[in-house]
DNA sequence: ATGTACCGGATTTTT
DNA sequence: TCCGGTACAT
């Protein structure tokens, strides 16, 4: 290792720390401001996780506090995995003990099951997610004979996910906030759900910062009991934090202000889901001689990327104003490009990925970063069909799949007897031959006797309540969930995980099942019996489970990343490809309908995020037309697009002539866009890409340049399902359904793939 | 108890 | 357009 040039400019009288090598002085001021309240406003690429954890490893270095005296709140848990490695490089194995380093849920969750009876819990309460929470509200709504169409229970769901955003309590209710769901009824659905999880001895998401929040303010001796113990508090992502976070935070903080908080007002993306940028704009309110330290010098893009999004962010008017500036010279303009259609947009980023594959560059420094999940649909198809390497991030994660809740709510009613959500998602999976009816009855029992639902199995398979048949089967499964528990004591979790999928039967139906995607899901379950040979006890692997929802099994082959820009926070790539800047679709058509100026801000903040992923290249498009729900729809380019500066942008167009000229190109039968209005709005972005001078000619004929996705119509007849066949990218597979010119193939070695016939080779 | 036909809705997502 | 969920038929 040879010393970095910054050593060289240290100045002489700090003491060499090393850990301020390579630090600019604000980080440094930050690092070493260690009393007393700080804000870190850090912009995009200026090396806040450096400072951060720097920090963290001084405060622990100087022996200011033990790491255990730390708390370190992130949001999520690749942030504070990242934490904790970077903090380990720097003071050792020490940090083993912080174990209050922590995504705030993670913490959360910890101080409650210590204190899990004030809030009216067993302290190893079950932690549900979405998917359950949202069953459990169905039953309520059904329970109170409401219309489940008129009243989705998704509605309440997001109802009573923001009350306890906000700290509320059902009792805390306004008669306006009630009024948010069923007529005003919302305050009783909230207080019977909270009634239900209580019975459930579960807690969702928001319950675990809520209960905690309530413990600490209704009990002083247990408040002063943590005050004292974290003498020093430090956020990341503080603009993300939410009311209930902020009241939690500032309750902890009070008695000594040691709190750093870490964040960029430009770069809060989460309103919807109850961040509060507030909380970062008055934090120097909140905490009266706070220190504000700017981070400003950008260690990533080149000049251009960055003038353009800091012009770009100017147009806001909420700020606390930052200006982003870098050493770094050179480097291109942010290319603007406008193409006739969506095919074509993915098109172009084929070709250009494509490109950059040929001088060399790795693909992994490749992203396209979309406004919403269907745009990625596109390039899918597109990449497919020109075999480039591909991964979008996102989507379903690994415990979302349904065989793999399945397989946990196997493990959580082994666990769990009270768990009822568990029980019923498997009751009856695999298939048994129990349906509705006994369900049914089996409600009624438990109620009538409040007892869990596989107690009141075992129970009523004692009476004549049930047919015979089903009381054979019901028994014959309780006596399965009981010698499961029995060998839960003996072996590991792993273990039992894999003796309960091969004896429930639900190994054997998947294998039956004989589907493209059944060997796909056999193996995700290969997978979790695997991931959960790292641990000991069942209810340490349900904890990690029901919190950790990443899967960390990332795939490090060299492939494009395709993701939404949201998920794409923190991340950087050298060239970015930012599709879909059109008035509609970014700024989001629900954003400009709704939420007035504030939405549309906080579209502005996500556009600046998107540029300030990009190191070296920057390339934003926009199309003339794009299909949208089926339908075909012509756009006008982005304000934002407007919004850059000039002298930062270089623009560039596929639209000879623009699109009436391209237009009559077609005749009238061929054309597939001939009922298609043609736009009128015309907006600023859309005048700045017509003044340029376009080549007069097509780049290429339409025809020849159609994705071959849309257009090879002709289906094969060679190629039947069970054919044997071969792909240039996927290799050697069989063809396990057609459909006109599409062929689902289950590849040897590449897995289940949809692919043109006209990809594939017969193999001999 | 399980398979099929229609209907409606459709940002962003972590824990 | 396409997906998932519910309603209905078998």
């Amino acid at each position: 290792m040879f010393p970095s040039c910054s050593l060289v400019q240290l100045p002489t009288e700090s003491p060499a720390d090393p850990l301020l090598d390579g630090l600019n002085p604000p980080q440094r001021e930050a690092v070493l401001t260690t009393e007393g309240p700080v804000l870190m406003l850090a912009g995009a690429g200026t090396g806040k996780t450096a400072a951060l954890t720097a920090r963290l490893a001084h405060i622990v270095r100087s022996r200011l506090a033990w790491p255990s005296e730390i708390l370190c709140v992130t949001f999520t848990n690749k942030a504070a995995r990242e934490m904790k490695e970077r903090v380990g490089h720097l003071v050792g194995p020490a940090v083993e003990g912080m174990p209050w380093l922590g995504t705030f849920h993670a913490i959360a969750a910890k101080m409650l099951r210590r204190h899990a009876e004030l809030a009216g819990l067993q302290s190893n309460y079950t932690i549900i997610d979405t998917d359950d929470q949202l069953r459990v509200l169905k039953q309520l709504i059904q329970a109170e004979g409401l219309d489940e169409k008129r009243w989705p229970a998704r509605q309440l769901a997001g109802c009573i996910d923001r009350w306890k955003n906000r700290g509320l309590l059902p009792q805390d209710l306004s008669a306006g906030d009630s009024e948010a769901y069923a007529n005003g009824q919302g305050q009783k659905f909230y207080r019977l759900y909270q009634e239900r999880l209580k019975a459930l001895n579960a807690c969702d998401f928001g319950d675990l910062l809520l209960h905690m929040l309530n413990i600490l303010r209704a009990n002083r001796e247990i408040l002063e009991q943590y005050q004292q113990r974290f003498k020093y508090i430090m956020v990341d992502e503080y603009q993300d934090t939410n009311q209930v976070q902020y009241l939690w935070l500032r309750l902890l903080a009070q008695a000594r202000k040691n709190i750093c908080v870490v964040g960029d007002d430009d770069q809060s993306i989460y309103s919807w889901r109850g961040a509060e940028v507030a909380n970062i704009l008055r934090f120097e309110q909140d905490f009266p001689g706070a220190k504000v330290i700017k981070l400003e010098q950008n260690y990533r893009s080149t000049p251009d990327i960055l003038a353009a999004a800091s012009g770009l962010i100017d147009a806001n008017s909420q700020r606390l104003g930052k200006t982003l500036w870098t050493e770094r010279g050179g480097g291109d303009k942010v290319r603007v490009i406008g193409v006739w259609d969506g095919p074509e947009e993915a098109r172009r980023i084929g070709e250009e990925a494509e490109r950059l594959e040929r001088e060399r560059a790795s693909l992994a420094t490749v992203a396209i970063l979309v406004r919403a999940q269907f745009q990625t649909r596109e390039f899918e198809d597109r990449f497919i069909a020109i075999g480039l390497p591909y991964k979008i991030v996102g989507g379903f994660r690994f415990y979302e799949r349904a065989e793999i809740r399945d397989a946990l709510a196997y493990l959580r009613l082994v666990a769990q007897p009270s768990d009822d959500l568990a029980f019923e998602r498997i009751y009856n999976t695999p298939k048994r031959g129990l349906g509705d009816k006994t369900l049914e009855k089996l409600h009624r029992h438990a109620r009538a006797r409040g007892v869990p639902l596989s107690l009141a199995a075992v129970e009523i398979a004692d009476t004549d309540e049930l047919p015979a048949r089903a009381r054979n089967t019901l028994l014959a499964f309780m006596r399965d969930v009981a010698r499961w528990r029995d060998l839960a004591k003996q072996t590991t979790p792993a273990e039992l995980a894999r003796t309960m999928l091969d004896e429930s039967g639900y190994t054997a139906a998947l294998q039956a099942e004989k589907s493209a995607e059944s060997a796909g899901r056999l193996e995700n379950l290969a997978e979790l019996a695997r991931a959960m040979e790292e641990y000991e006890t069942l209810s340490d692997f349900l904890e990690h489970v029901s919190l950790v929802m990443d899967n960390e099994a990332n795939d490090q082959a060299e492939k494009l990343t395709i993701m939404t820009i949201h998920a794409a926070k923190g991340l950087e790539f050298d060239h970015v490809f930012l599709p879909g800047w059109e008035e509609g679709v970014f700024p989001s058509q629900r954003a400009m309908d709704e939420g007035g100026l504030a939405s549309l801000e906080e579209e502005r903040r996500l556009a600046y995020v998107a540029i300030t992923r990009a190191r070296r290249q920057c390339t934003i498009l926009h199309a003339a037309n794009r299909r949208i729900y089926g339908q075909w729809t012509s756009s006008i380019p982005s304000r934002f697009i407007g919004e850059l500066p000039e002298a930062h942008v270089q623009q560039e167009s596929t639209l000879s002539g623009g699109a009436s000229l391209w237009r009559a190109q077609w005749s009238e039968t061929s054309d597939p866009f001939a009922h298609v209005s043609r736009g009128t709005g015309r907006g600023p972005g859309w005048q700045r890409a017509a003044t340029q001078s376009y080549d007069p000619t097509p780049r290429r004929l339409p025809e020849a340049t159609r994705s071959a996705a849309s257009f090879a119509a002709k289906p094969r007849t060679d190629v039947g399902i069970g054919a044997r066949v071969f792909h240039e990218k996927f290799g050697y597979g069989t063809v396990t359904s057609q459909e006109g010119n599409k062929l689902e193939i289950e590849f040897e070695t590449a897995g289940p793939k949809r692919v043109i016939d006209s990809f594939v080779k017969l193999a001999e």
